[in-house]
DNA sequence: TCTTCGATAGGACATATGTCCTCGATTCTA
DNA sequence: TAGAATCGAGGACATATGTCCTATCGAAGA
């Protein structure tokens, strides 16, 4: 982690987001920028909490790591996105680990500063409030879908939703391979079993494996199987 | 749902969850007592929703329902809790099925009220912010572990976090076992492969089981499979 | 170039869990 | 009270998924 000490930059970022509105004066002159390298660990299931951070660059993983070790994936996020906003309403430590996936900045602010400029400012509190339903919600959806539906369906909604994310650009259809473990972590599942699936998808005609990815041949079928569900 | 025409009776539900200071007295007027009859429902998967509701008597069971018809329970809940809080802040449809389970009563406020009256008013910002928080918490926690866990230990879990609740009084390690089915699907499997497992830890010396209910017999057993997680 | 190593895919097997169905006990009804 | 309707438990089987291990391949190094 490292600070970068350029209000200027705090400002345009802030700007980019749309995000003035939410913080008031007092509290501005204590926003600060972090940059992660790509790997670093923003935030440590079970340390203290001290900071919310507000994710304005690059992408992060967050992910819980159960007694036993067992460790699984609970989401991507990208911009615009709050980190530690339960930590900080609960004033409880740091419940799943965060880490930067590529280089990240993000601009943190101070719990206790926070608490004692924003407490009353409604703007604040209302996009919180947002902000955290919104994942709750999304939360919450691609859970219970986990719990209802084989990894068959699971699969099937990831690659589409993953394709909606990255290929808008170029890649038009493919996943790369290397993140195949992560992505059974992301599902619910084992890295064998979604070889498994995967090869099926393969003699079904639904996909094609290529050397490192993953390349999408049939989107139709694969919605129709997802059942309409799609991460997101 | 009928609804309690007793201003006397909404302040002093207010006063007995102190709830009072939440609400500004713009919005008290509007305030109702509503009560639901055992298994009727309060809200339903998918309709429009229009009040936010605080439980302030009886025992509810929240649940959902998949395209495929497919049912799970989410989460049984007691006083103090808010109910359509998600729908409210983010101005969606109902997400869940509410249902009765006891008789119970519920303070009610239409949406368009609530949000003219008191989305300034940091009080209760504060508020929803603290209640939502704490739901996103615990439901994380249990749906984690639903998924990093067997049944075996969701079950020795299950059974350990009733007998907290329900126990304090009397029945002192029995679980009644007309909610079996339900049991089930709170804890994410079949009924057929709950009693399974049942019958697994009654050949263990876990638990009895015993007409109507079940015994719990070895409480440091269950403690011990249950590695310590607990539903809460 | 040959060897070694790490990574990835896939085989074999064990387990966990779901579905369907039957059986016996209980309750309900005429 | 007999028969019908229910319900809960458990058997048999099918499927989904996990674990462990091995074969293969390409990259890195001697």
């Amino acid at each position: 982690m490292k600070e970068i000490k350029n209000r200027q930059l705090v400002q345009s970022y802030l700007q980019a987001h749309q995000l003035e509105s939410i913080f008031n004066d007092d509290i501005m002159p204590y926003l600060s920028l972090y940059h992660f390298e790509q790997g670093e660990l923003i935030l440590s299931q079970g340390e203290p909490s001290k900071y919310l951070y507000v994710l304005v660059q690059g992408k992060i993983k967050i992910y819980t790591t159960s007694a036993q070790g067992k460790t699984l994936i609970l989401s991507f996020k990208t911009p615009i996105e709050v980190i530690g906003d339960i930590e900080y309403v609960q004033e409880i430590d740091t419940i799943n680990t965060v880490e930067a996936v590529s280089s990240v900045y993000m601009i943190g602010v101070q719990h206790t500063l926070l608490k004692k400029l924003t407490n009353d400012y409604s703007p604040f509190l209302q996009f919180m409030l947002t902000i955290i339903t919104e994942k709750f919600y999304l939360k919450n959806n691609s859970m219970s879908f986990n719990l209802m539906h084989p990894v068959e369906v699971r699969l099937a909604s990831y690659l589409l939703s993953v394709i909606h994310d990255e290929n808008e650009s170029i890649l038009s259809g493919q996943l790369s391979t290397s993140s195949l473990a992560d992505t059974a972590n992301l599902i619910g599942t084992s890295y064998r079993h979604l070889n498994r699936v995967i090869r099926q998808f393969c003699s079904d005609g639904l996909v094609e494996r290529k050397k490192g990815f993953i390349l999408i041949k049939d989107r139709e079928a694969l919605t129709t199987l997802s059942g309409g569900n799609i991460y997101e």
